[in-house]
RNA sequence: GGGAGCGUAGCUCAGAUUGGUUAGAGCGCAUGCCUGUCACGCAUGAGGUCGCGAGUUCGAUCCUCGUCGUUCCCGCCA
């Protein structure tokens, strides 16, 4: 008996007795009995741990090398269940309405677009590469062409990008699609899903959720991800400063640009430090300047920019801003794209540092009516907002054809809760001739659009039901339905953010054999090699 | 690729005003005592390349540079 430490495991043979009851411990189930042991059989001895399991303080790295260990705590296990729990609410669910599981291929072939993938050599087709799927994208739309109809997986998914706390190399998607529908009939479907997993989580939400255009949501949150469980809402002042003399800003405004500004209430008391240091932020963000105006409790305005606008300018601002005595605002100009992600990033900001944000909330809203490319500056091209394989509004094909690509919409759909993305989707393209002219807006020859995806676009010639699905992201759901700030803590192995598996040191070195056998010769020099 | 933080006992951390001779605490661990205790208590004890390398210095856990590890963020993530 004396040798039994902790973690040991052991069976015991006794009689289980009531305990006197001023000796009951109530922090236990079994508090009130005990068991005289008759007979004890050590079956596993356990060494000395290199954690206490019930300290709840101990640095990652240590945990998630003795990964097995991490997962005796309460914690992990809570997580664990939870994340089991909201799988099976999603397949009985699913199954309940006729969607099928089927499997996808995890060796497929490497697609351009998107992510970077990995890439896994071919012993037997020398000098080729199979890539693992970033998503079931390509696959789960041909099984609509195959007549599936509807379909679901719980996807692992792979991309070879840098990590966060909410970003693992590999990673799993509740992944569904669904022939003859529309986008309001996908997220009715998903909104019964969100429903029923996070029931499975112990939450409860009301449904159907609010569907806000990007547009709205950009205009008011500054993301395509708003979080509406605090207000802040961003205001535009650009036709005021239009009327001003505030040049450099009306500059910008008319070379495309745009102005929003943010109100912070009870923000006159900020001093000058405090001001300094929410501008740095804002330049940290990207912003040039960051212009204020204070009004104060007397009712007057003050502010570098008065120079350039009237007293009247200034009263409509306030106005516009529905700024009360004793509020600050905040505003910047500049392109569209830069001006939404500093203020948005700033609204966030303050929503944390003030506090405003009520824990207790659950938003849920769908962003609709994303516009279809974006451009990069460093592709110095048109790329898919989504993928390319959502389908335009059928309204904006005439943009399509003329070139006037920014301004096309596609029928995409994001589900965002709290101010994370938990999912998204969209309607597909279901004809051959549409997909090919997305391939040709964002730079594809048909060449090339033909040996990418040419098993795709034939399919698409195939009589392909109109289909539409959507994805959600399961390991951040999970984490957030957990409290927790990082998807390792709801992933049994997980990497750490260099992509390391700190427990079985994965990746290792190839043998030479090994490699020689996949055709693959590194381009490390020699003193790097095994 | 870039920025920031951290690295001292098995774990979590402290370590001065400007660098000084013997680097501490709690938990854990070991041994003993106690035994209605149950996160027991008491006593004693073991346990340190202060991540690694170089530099500055009479002297470096402390300062400088480099490097490695780890975390967070930006870029990236259709």
């Amino acid at each position: 008996m004396e040798k039994v430490r902790t973690e040991f495991v052991i069976t015991v043979k006794g009689k289980i007795t009531k305990r006197p009851p001023e000796t009951y411990n109530e922090k236990y189930a079994t508090g009130q009995v005990e068991m005289y042991p008759e007979h004890l059989e050590i079956l596993s001895d356990c060494k000395v741990l290199p954690f206490v399991l019930e300290d709840e303080n101990v640095s990652e790295d240590v945990r998630l090398k003795y990964r097995y260990l991490d997962l005796r705590r309460e914690k992990m296990l809570h997580n664990l269940q939870t994340r089991h729990n909201i799988c099976q609410a999603a397949r009985k669910y699913l199954n309940d309405l006729d969607f099928l599981e089927v499997e996808t291929p995890v060796l497929i072939k490497t697609t351009p677009e998107g992510a970077r993938d990995y890439l896994v050599p071919s012993r037997v087709q020398e000098g080729k590469f199979y890539a693992l799927p970033q998503s079931p994208q390509i696959y789960k739309q041909l099984l609509m062409v195959g007549g599936i109809e509807r379909y679901y997986q719980i996807a692992k998914c792979f991309r070879d990008e840098d990590l966060r706390a909410d970003r693992q190399p590999e990673f799993t998607q509740i992944d569904m699609e669904m022939s003859f529908v529309e986008q309001q009939d996908v997220i009715r479907v998903v909104e019964g899903l969100i429903k029923e997993t996070f029931k499975a989580a112990g939450v409860e939400v009301q449904t159907p959720f609010i569907q806000m255009p990007w547009q709205e949501a950009m205009d008011k949150y500054g993301s395509d991800k708003p979080d509406t469980r605090f207000g802040l809402e961003l205001f535009d002042i650009g036709d005021i400063i239009l009327q001003s003399e505030f040049h450099i800003v009306r500059d910008t405004l008319e070379k495309g640009g745009i102005v929003r500004g943010i109100r912070i209430p009870g923000g006159a008391k900020y001093s000058r430090k405090d001001i300094d240091d929410i501008t740095k932020l804002a330049v940290s963000y990207g912003a040039k300047a960051l212009a204020n105006i204070i009004y104060n409790e007397d009712g007057t305005a003050k502010s570098p920019v008065l120079k350039f606008v009237t007293e009247e300018q200034a009263k409509q601002i306030k106005e516009r801003a529905q700024a009360q005595n004793g509020d600050i605002i905040f505003f910047v100009a500049d392109k569209p794209k830069a001006v939404y992600d500093i203020m948005g990033r700033l609204r966030l900001h303050f929503g944390k540092s003030l506090n405003l944000i009520d824990e207790n909330k659950h938003n849920l809203l769908w962003v609709v009516d994303f516009p279809m490319f974006e451009w990069s500056d460093e592709e110095n091209r048109f790329m898919a907002m989504h993928h390319p394989f959502t389908s335009p509004n059928l309204n904006d094909l005439d943009k399509l054809d003329s070139g006037d690509l920014g301004n096309v919409k596609s029928i995409a759909y994001d589900i965002v809760y709290n101010g994370t993305e938990l999912g998204g989707g969209s309607v597909r393209i279901h004809s051959s001739v549409v997909q090919q002219k997305i391939f040709k807006a964002l730079g594809l020859t048909e060449e090339e659009a033909q040996e990418k995806f040419g098993f795709m676009v034939n399919a698409l010639q195939y009589g392909t039901p109109p289909h539409a699905g959507l994805a959600i992201g399961l390991d951040r759901m999970v984490a957030l339905l957990c409290h927790t700030e990082s998807i390792r803590d709801v992933i049994a192995f997980p990497k750490n953010s260099g992509a390391k598996d700190l427990m079985s040191d994965a990746p290792g070195e190839a043998s030479i054999k090994q490699l020689r056998e996949l055709h693959i010769k590194s381009t490390l020099q020699p003193q790097h090699q095994h």
